[in-house]
DNA sequence: TTTTGATACATTGCTTTACAAAGTAGTGGG
DNA sequence: CCCACTACTTTGTAAAGCAATGTATCAAAA
């Protein structure tokens, strides 16, 4: 579970995120924990929470601030129609560039 | 061939030129054509000549320019083994986000 | 009881990267 | 002679991931 560059991850995290939390509503904290589990490595505070924000006032998600028995309150996101419409448009993009790198890779291969 | 988002590109551009040059030398303006070919979409100028003149500097590629019979000079680059190299170490990284990436929208569709 | 560590979120500023815009210059066709 | 295509450079901008720092809650250890 090596950690990918940051610089791969523009774009592509955001998207993840949405993906991730369309699985089902989650919190901030809890969602570090999915990306690493997902593969994406060890994503820092410093990334998740500003884009959640960001995503938050882009109406892509929506969000409730819950208590916890077990420590500070929980802020709960959910998908919105629209971010789900962004996830739509952004898979055949990421489609498009991982065919036109798989056949790049072939290509230093053979 | 649709133009894929700028932020996407981010960090796999680089690596996709340095594996295109190193199928055999070429210059800016026809880079350009190929990468358009090769399913990258419609690539600037604006970003494929300041990348060039960057892994120049950072001792990736190497240049030489020539006389063209049909146009202004080119500038032949080369991959060097300091390229290479980058290649390499990039590889595994990407090959982690794509696998990461896949088992995620796998459960979007399930 | 104090302190440590894990949990949980927000804010500020930095770095990198793709890109737009503008400029320079060579060649050939209408 | 002008225009389009070729070919490269330079300057400045926007966006994204992230480090650093601060705040605050709760539980276990010292």
């Amino acid at each position: 579970m090596t950690k990918i560059s940051s610089q791969l991850l523009k774009g592509t995290l955001e998207n993840a995120i949405l993906m991730i939390i369309a699985q089902g509503e989650t919190y901030g904290y809890a969602l570090m924990q999915q990306l690493a589990t997902a593969g994406f490595g060890p994503i820092p505070e410093g990334t998740v929470y500003p884009l959640l924000l960001k995503l938050q006032r882009n109406g892509l998600i929506t969000a409730q601030r819950h208590a916890s028995t077990t420590g500070p309150d929980r802020k709960y996101y959910q998908v919105t129609a629209t971010g789900r419409a962004q996830v739509t448009a952004f898979l055949p993009e990421w489609e498009q560039l991982v065919a036109a790198m798989a056949a790049l890779i072939q290509t230093q291969q053979g």
